[in-house]
RNA sequence: GGUCUCGUGGCCGAGUGGCUAGGCAUAGGUCUGCAAAACCUCGUACAGCGGUUCGAAUCCGCUCGAGACCUCCA
């Protein structure tokens, strides 16, 4: 490896040398969605950021075993007491069964997650799945003295917790503060503070998602699952937790609290957080109504899209910030991304088409040797220096120009010699294709088709009729296609479509 | 109100003490029947004010502006 990694643990607020627990292993858990709903394209940018994150370890050789939750019951609509769950609530007013309405969303969310080419993580466990790993934990934190029951619930007790540790260090929580701003807040006799939150709750009779506990009928609070599910996937010392920065309180600051309560140690090495993605400067979120469906995103439909724009198109445009930026969505933006990934797009057509030849009397340029093996190690410094995707992407841009020379014989493939041109190969598929996940969009398997197209083309061009030229030319551009006209050769590139 | 983050050229967006990404747009050039694609060249920007420093977009302070979290949100 070129250097070493870095990332930004914000936990300490610092980027830190990343030290796996046991390498090469790597544990990595990212909190993923409350299938209640379609996710949006916000919640696309936290799992694409994550996925770029678990593809670049990989292609570090790391083992790394990436855990995503579905949650698909305890996370409650508010904070109330008589708070509803978001899923039972969408049950109750179908009218059907909470596994349809969990079956449902996680089904839309993989073919989401699948039309950004996001890869599946290597165990995806659910909250309902795992209602005894998590009553296992509330009893553990109660065997530390550092839950209470109360009326058929258990409360994690914040205040007795904070003797001993610092409740609200990753956000930067002052417990007196929370203790004093939350407090005689009405229907909250049950606990011992308003910040106290659920481990488990009763249900209520009209609660439809209900299991059998110690402490009697009712279901666990929404931050336990990841607690549950991580340490047992992972073990009670992980080396990455992930999510979306919305998620660092009160979520993330409860699981540190009960992963410390329920084992003694402290189970999270690396704590990561992507920014929000935002529109016109405010976070996407449901809530606000300013939030795309990526169907809506594709086909143009809705009212703050000027067009269309294709799955890959977003992920360039998402890959060309930094995930702890904030990235403010725009049609001016996403047109920009849409010309530059057309541009990487054909990029990653020729180079399949690229072919090594050595020549008689062509001489080595050293000057480009080093330049082509310089811009390789840094996409290496990039994605080390805490998975600077945008820098990483201009990196690319620059190998690109190299590759397009190379196939226009501007540079000759025997001037950077066999070893630096299997180098620029492998670095730019390695990079676009595996780290990023970028790919091709369409086309090739009408590739016969274009190509007698371009043939009738040819044989126009030589005939001097120039109409017919221009016929097939508008044919193919209107189609998405340019007619690349050089000296020696005629071929096609991906085109914007207008 | 409390806590925190951010403000980069026409637009998007990296960079966080000196070597100053990249994309889009614009202009010029090479190529072309004309184009397109590609390649080459061109932009000295860093909210404002003050300070630290040999040197700051980068550190510190203040002002203005934007946003996030503090209730559910990826």
């Amino acid at each position: 490896m070129l250097n070493e990694l870095k990332v930004y643990n914000s936990l300490s607020g610092k980027k830190e040398k990343f030290e796996p627990l046991n390498p090469p292993f790597v544990g990595m858990y990212v909190c993923g969605p409350t299938v209640y709903s379609d996710v949006h394209l916000g919640n696309v940018r936290t799992f694409m950021c994550f996925d770029v994150i678990n593809r670049y370890l990989k292609f570090q050789d790391y083992k790394v075993r990436y855990v995503r939750n579905i949650t698909d019951v305890g996370h409650l609509v508010d904070d109330a007491d008589a708070g509803e769950d978001k899923i039972g609530r969408i049950a109750k007013l179908e009218k059907i069964e909470p596994m349809q309405v969990v079956q449902r969303y996680t089904t839309g969310f993989h073919e989401v997650m699948k039309l950004f080419n996001i890869l599946s993580p290597d165990i995806e466990p659910s909250a309902t799945g795992h209602i005894i790993e998590q009553i296992e934990v509330i009893q553990k934190i109660l065997d530390a003295g550092l839950a209470y029951e109360s009326e058929g619930s258990v409360y994690f007790d914040i205040a007795k917790y904070n003797e001993q540790e610092n409740y609200g260090k990753l956000s930067g929580r002052v417990v007196e503060d929370l203790l004093e701003t939350t407090r005689n807040l009405d229907g909250q006799e049950e606990k011992r503070s308003k910040a106290d939150f659920a481990l488990w709750k009763k249900a209520s009779e009209e609660h439809i998602m209900r299991w059998p506990s110690p402490w009697g009928i009712g279901f666990p609070g929404w931050h336990l699952e990841c607690t549950a599910m991580s340490t047992k996937y992972l073990g009670e010392q992980f080396d990455i937790h992930g999510g979306g920065l919305d998620l660092k309180f009160p979520h993330h600051e409860c699981e540190i609290a009960q992963g410390k309560a329920a084992t003694g140690k402290e189970t999270v090495k690396y704590w990561m957080h992507s920014n929000m993605l935002t529109v016109n400067g405010t976070k996407m979120s449901k809530s606000k109504g300013n939030s795309f469906l990526p169907n809506q995103l594709v086909t143009g439909d809705h009212e703050l899209l000027e067009k269309g724009y294709s799955p890959m198109t977003v992920r360039f445009f998402m890959l060309q910030s930094h995930y702890s930026s904030p990235l403010d969505f725009s049609n001016d933006a996403l047109k920009a991304a849409e010309k530059g990934y057309i541009r990487l797009a054909n990029g990653m057509r020729l180079i399949s088409k690229l072919n090594y030849q050595e020549e008689e009397g062509v001489e080595i340029n050293e000057k480009q040797q080093k330049q082509i093996n310089s811009i390789c190690d840094n996409c290496y410094r990039a994605m080390n220096d805490d998975f600077n995707t945008a820098q990483t992407i201009a990196h690319l841009f620059n190998l690109l120009k190299k590759i397009n020379t190379l196939y226009l014989g501007q540079l000759k493939y025997a001037e950077i010699g066999r070893e630096t041109y299997d180098r620029l190969i492998n670095t730019f598929n390695g990079f676009v294709f595996d780290v990023l996940g970028l790919q091709e969009e369409k086309i090739e398997e009408v590739d016969p088709i274009i190509h007698m197209l371009l043939k009738f083309y040819q044989e126009a061009k030589e005939a001097k009729d120039y109409d017919k030229v221009d016929e097939i030319r508008a044919a193919l551009k209107s189609q998405g296609i340019a007619v690349k006209d050089m000296k020696d050769k005629i071929d096609w590139a991906y085109d914007e479509i207008k």
